[in-house]
RNA sequence: UGGGGGAUAGUUUAGCGGUAAAACUCCCGGCUCUGACCCGGGCAUCCUUGGUUCGAAUCCAGGUCCCCCAGCCA
């Protein structure tokens, strides 16, 4: 992907580590995945990761596969799915045959919660959400052990099954990895694998009635994949520990590695998908693409080329310390872009009527402007010109300073497009 | 006060033991049928204290500050 105009070749940590895997041997083809989930539309800060991992995948010859990370059907819709399918293509990017969903491994994925129970490493829980959340402990204080985490890995499995059948209600129980309930990071407190859930998902339908989690579902679905580089942001760094626990536990077809970057933070601009949500369902604004909002469509019905947007992750670098990017760069961005392929027009917002006294009255003239003063393949255009025209009310001053170049009492000025 | 991560100009990034680089912003000046674009010029005690070294932004140790984690969200 030429990105004209602004061009040397990126360097970041994530590259320097995908060309070290090259250059050891530990990798052959690099296979990289963009796991959106499908519960709002993208927004400039999916572009960063975005053009991340199709960037880096097309710059070392391997692949970048677009995978839905649809494991909770309460806050996914298809229409998500559609949208967010549009703009990664929109942005200029790629996924060729790969497009998965994490609901494409559901089977997959519930043998080998089986296959875990029947290790001893997981074991359903029986507490309810509360329950769960008292007995696991605090940041400094370490978790107490369920009553249930004993339990025998044939009951385990009956249990499972009924939960998979349909018998249990929402909340009545979960899946736990059995890990240890005092460690210093609380992913590893025995975490939720699976939950029950009555819902009705949109690709899976109602097949299903318990889902995995994310932590469940993430690396096992990157190993099927044989996805090698696994890049997230920061806030999944404590979940590595449980991401390589579960692939170290499951016979899983490839050991793909998590590293994670910063995320986007941009001045004065929200990008929490809750909130960008809150926003669209309440109505303070018109939907996603509404031109006010940060998200890729926004930007688009702004007018914003999809150019501009990959040159702006180009500039913003990829590194892990936190980082609030200034909105400048971003509107730099835009106007490069833009200026290079804007059709000129002119326009007057606050008028103020001009009466060219020596110029004849009833005469009118046409006049031929450019379109472009750097591309005189965008042609020309035919403006009117007579005795009375109208400029910015700001384009004149009685009495004026020195260097005020717009029209005054007494100074002469030419007219853009009639300089004559 | 548990665990994990991070600190280089106003901002974001580069630098990987040899004497701080780029982009954006901002300021000064020039150019201009868009005061746009463009073109000159300016803007850094590399968080801190000590250590190792002929030499440290880079290595080591101690501070300080910032970010993330207690969803059956992702």
């Amino acid at each position: 992907m030429a990105d004209e105009g602004s061009g040397e070749a990126t360097r970041d940590f994530i590259r320097d580590i995908i060309q070290a895997d090259l250059d050891a041997g530990r990798v052959q083809t690099v296979v990289t995945r963009f796991p959106p989930e499908p519960n709002g539309y993208l927004h400039i800060g999916h572009a960063k990761s975005i053009c991340l991992n199709f960037g880096v995948a097309a710059e070392f010859g391997g692949r970048c596969h677009l995978r839905f990370d649809d494991t909770n059907p309460t806050k996914e819709e298809q229409e998500f799915i559609d949208a967010i399918a549009a703009d990664v293509k929109w942005l200029g990017f790629d996924w060729g045959v790969h497009l998965y969903h994490a609901s494409d491994y559901f089977e997959q994925l519930y043998a080998w919660a089986e296959h875990l129970i029947g290790k001893g490493l997981a074991y359903v829980d029986d507490q309810s959400p509360d329950e769960m959340r008292a007995a696991r402990g605090t940041l400094t204080e370490p978790g107490r052990n369920s009553a249930f985490r004993e339990r025998g890995v044939a009951e385990n499995l009956d249990l499972f099954r009924r939960m998979r059948a349909g018998e249990f209600p929402n909340g009545a129980r979960v899946l736990r990895a059995r890990i240890d309930m005092a460690s210093g990071n609380m992913n590893l407190r025995d975490p939720a694998l699976y939950r029950i859930l009555h819902a009705t998902h949109p690709r899976t339908g109602d097949a299903w009635c318990i889902y995995p989690t994310y932590d469940f579902a993430h690396g096992q679905s990157d190993a099927i994949e044989g996805i090698t580089h696994s890049v997230c942001t920061l806030e999944f760094e404590d979940h590595k520990p449980l991401y390589d626990w579960l692939l170290q536990h499951l016979p899983v077809p490839s050991r793909p590695r998590q590293y994670e970057f910063a995320r986007l933070n941009l001045g004065y601009t929200v990008l929490s998908k809750r909130v960008l949500t809150t926003l669209v369902r309440d109505g303070h604004v018109n939907g996603w693409d509404d031109p006010r909002m940060p998200s890729i469509a926004g930007l688009r019905r702004r007018g914003v080329p999809a150019a501009a947007i990959r040159d702006f992750a180009r500039r913003i670098g990829v590194a892990r310390a936190f980082s609030l990017v200034d909105y400048a760069l971003l509107e730099h961005c835009i106007r490069e872009h833009l200026n290079r392929s804007a059709p000129r027009r002119m326009a007057v917002l606050r008028p103020l009527k001009v009466v060219i006294e020596n110029y004849p009255e009833g005469v009118t003239e046409t006049l031929p402007a450019v379109n472009h003063p750097d591309d005189p393949d965008q042609g020309q255009r035919e403006i009117t010109f007579g005795r009375e025209i109208y400029v910015e009310r700001d384009d004149f001053m009685e009495d004026a300073p020195k260097k005020f170049y717009r029209l005054s009492v007494g100074r002469e000025v030419r007219l853009q497009g009639r300089c004559r």
